[in-house]
DNA sequence: AGTTTCGGCGCC
DNA sequence: AAAGGGCGCCGAAACT
């Protein structure tokens, strides 16, 4: 059965398409099709179409409502098998995979597409450089081979074929959008923040809380200008080294209850105001353009609105349409469940086989019931906290969890050593991700006061440079891992919305939003719980480990939890 | 005048 | 109480 076939647009709106082989190899000759989306719709018996990237073709498909099953993404698997041979930076077009392969000089990337507000999902890639068909089977046949090299074949091909499901279901989304209510956005806006005026200037609240401040202080005073308000307290006797919230909040001086809801409607107002409802929401749709594996972790990034940092204020304008709901569902405690599965330790693995709340049963175990005790030490593990009570209580759970921690601290020991460090998967960790590079001299540090130089002859020394790339290679197990679980979590639901109405119009992490005719909800709900298991099973084999979801029914996504 | 960095805070 | 991982976004400040 001939299931796989490769494709490569061509100028005209044409395509090049070849059947392969399951060694990935042409199995037989290639075929040119006079219109891209209706040769890809004529062969629906194709299982994965393998291409050089979807961003170029898939949007182009589903315009003309062409979706497919699955995907190869070519220079996405690029990206992740350099990453993986740890030759992070080199360039990863296919392009540039051909020219490694031909021993001729490689092309540099084009540089990234930027958001514009408003735009449409790009349809093209203007700086992309294609490839003849020919050409890509070349480059699809040299990354089967690399797959085989990987530390865990199976695992990376796992991999790349996860971040190519990612990426259909981003550009689905990117179509759907998230459906949002200008009508409700504008009346929150107007409750929290109060008139605008003319002239674009502060809405009514904020002014009254600016004039409040600067009562306070005795003197003019712009909350929104940090250096004015750390000036302000100076003269007032209070030094403040910023005037983050955390350092703010504790203080005694009239000017903090103002200034701190100033800080939090000011946000509202500039990131998620009235001009941002112009910008980013059309014909009832936010869409933020996803990116799957937008960052080195795996996690997604989107490109243009914020869409991963929708205040929860603001979601009560994400409203579904009339006669549909939306089935909002999060993954319960996934970090301390993806570190169970990761380091199979087995007390870890025996509280996270169980649906119940893992943070009580970790405190139950290791905190005398003190669940955010637990759970503060939980985090700090996977964060690499590194002082306060964090320390003591990573000692307990050492004691109760120790493959579990020893996990994390051999990650960030791998980290701290520039030694590269992967996720269950195979994505791999930059080896200087984190680090902050900071050149010393231009930080006014003697060099080599603080250099990992000093790691070697000191005992028991590590450079901040060298701890911080620690503490990310801690934390990019675990998030990295969790990202890896996410992807095949999005494939499998995406297979089971497959033929219905019910569509995938958000994801942030460890949070998908579906939104779908009443009547379907309570099959999204189940399908979801479903692929959750099964994504469990799919990323890190036969464990005790459960992946439980939180999901709501509801019209409007701040109903839900 | 245009571009980059910083401070602060939103989300996970 | 103290301040640890990943991001994006905005205006202001700091540059070229």
């Amino acid at each position: 059965m001939t299931d796989r076939w490769a494709l490569a647009p061509a100028e005209d709106g044409g395509a090049e398409l070849a059947p392969l082989g399951p060694d990935g190899l042409p199995a037989g000759p290639v075929v040119r099709e006079p219109d891209l989306a209706a040769a890809v719709r004529g062969r629906p018996e194709v299982a994965r179409w393998v291409w050089r990237s979807t961003a170029e073709v898939y949007p182009r498909l589903l315009a003309t409502g062409v979706r497919v099953e699955r995907c190869y993404d070519i220079e996405d698997a690029e990206t992740l098998l350099l990453g993986h041979e740890g030759r992070y930076g080199e360039p990863r077009s296919a392009a540039a995979a051909l020219a490694r392969l031909r021993g001729g000089p490689v092309p540099p990337d084009p540089p990234q597409r930027s958001a514009e507000p408003g735009a449409q999902s790009s349809l093209f890639e203007p700086q992309a450089v294609r490839l003849p068909l020919a050409d890509l089977l070349e480059v699809y046949a040299e990354q089967q081979r690399r797959h085989d090299k990987a530390a865990h074949p199976e695992r990376m091909r796992l991999l790349t074929a996860a971040e190519s499901a990612g990426m259909l279901v981003a550009a689905e989304m990117n179509r759907a959008g998230l459906p949002w209510s200008a009508d409700v956005h504008r009346r929150v806006l107007h409750e929290l923040l109060g008139e605008r005026y003319a002239g674009g200037g502060e809405p009514r609240r904020l002014a009254e809380l600016a004039d409040e401040v600067s009562a306070a202080f005795g003197r003019r005073v712009r909350p929104d200008l940090p250096a004015d308000v750390v000036k302000a307290f100076a003269q007032a006797g209070i030094k403040v080294r910023s005037t983050r919230r955390w350092e703010i909040a504790s203080l005694d001086h009239p000017a903090v209850a103002p200034l701190l809801e100033y800080k939090k409607l000011y946000r509202i107002w500039v990131a998620h105001g009235w001009s941002w409802l112009q910008d980013w929401v059309r014909e009832g749709r936010f869409r933020p353009e996803f990116l799957a594996g937008g960052t080195v972790t795996g996690r997604w990034v989107t490109n243009g609105g914020g869409g991963l940092q929708i205040p929860k204020v603001i979601r009560r304008a994400v409203v579904a349409d009339p006669g549909w709901r939306l089935v909002v569902a999060d993954a319960d405690q996934m970090e301390p469940r993806v570190l169970a599965a990761i380091s199979r330790d087995p007390g870890l693995m025996e509280v996270a086989g169980r649906e119940s709340d893992l943070y009580q049963a970790v405190s139950d175990r290791a905190f005398s019931g003190d669940r955010a005790q637990a759970k503060l030490a939980v985090l700090g593990a996977v964060y690499g906290q590194t002082s306060g009570d964090g320390l003591k209580n990573l000692a307990a759970l050492r004691r109760r969890f120790p493959l579990a921690v020893a996990y994390v601290d051999d990650a960030a020991r791998a980290g701290e050593e520039g030694r590269l460090v992967r996720t269950w998967l195979g994505r791999t960790c930059p080896p200087a991700a984190g680090a902050g590079e900071e050149p010393a001299e231009e930080a006014g540090i003697p060099v080599g006061a603080d250099s990992d130089e000093a790691a070697q002859w000191m005992p028991g020394y590590a450079s901040t440079d060298a701890r911080a790339r620690g503490r990310f290679a801690r934390n990019f197990v675990v998030q990295g891992s969790a990202a890896d679980w996410a992807l095949l979590l999005l494939a499998a639901l995406r297979q089971a919305c497959a033929g219905k109405a019910a569509e995938l119009v958000f994801f942030q992490h460890d949070e998908v939003i579906v939104h779908c005719p009443e009547e379907e909800a309570e099959a999204v709900v189940a399908a979801i719980r479903e692929a959750a298991e099964l994504a469990g099973r799919l990323t890190f084999g036969e464990t005790p480990v459960r992946f439980p979801f939180t999901a709501a029914v509801v019209e409007c996504y701040a109903d839900a939890k």
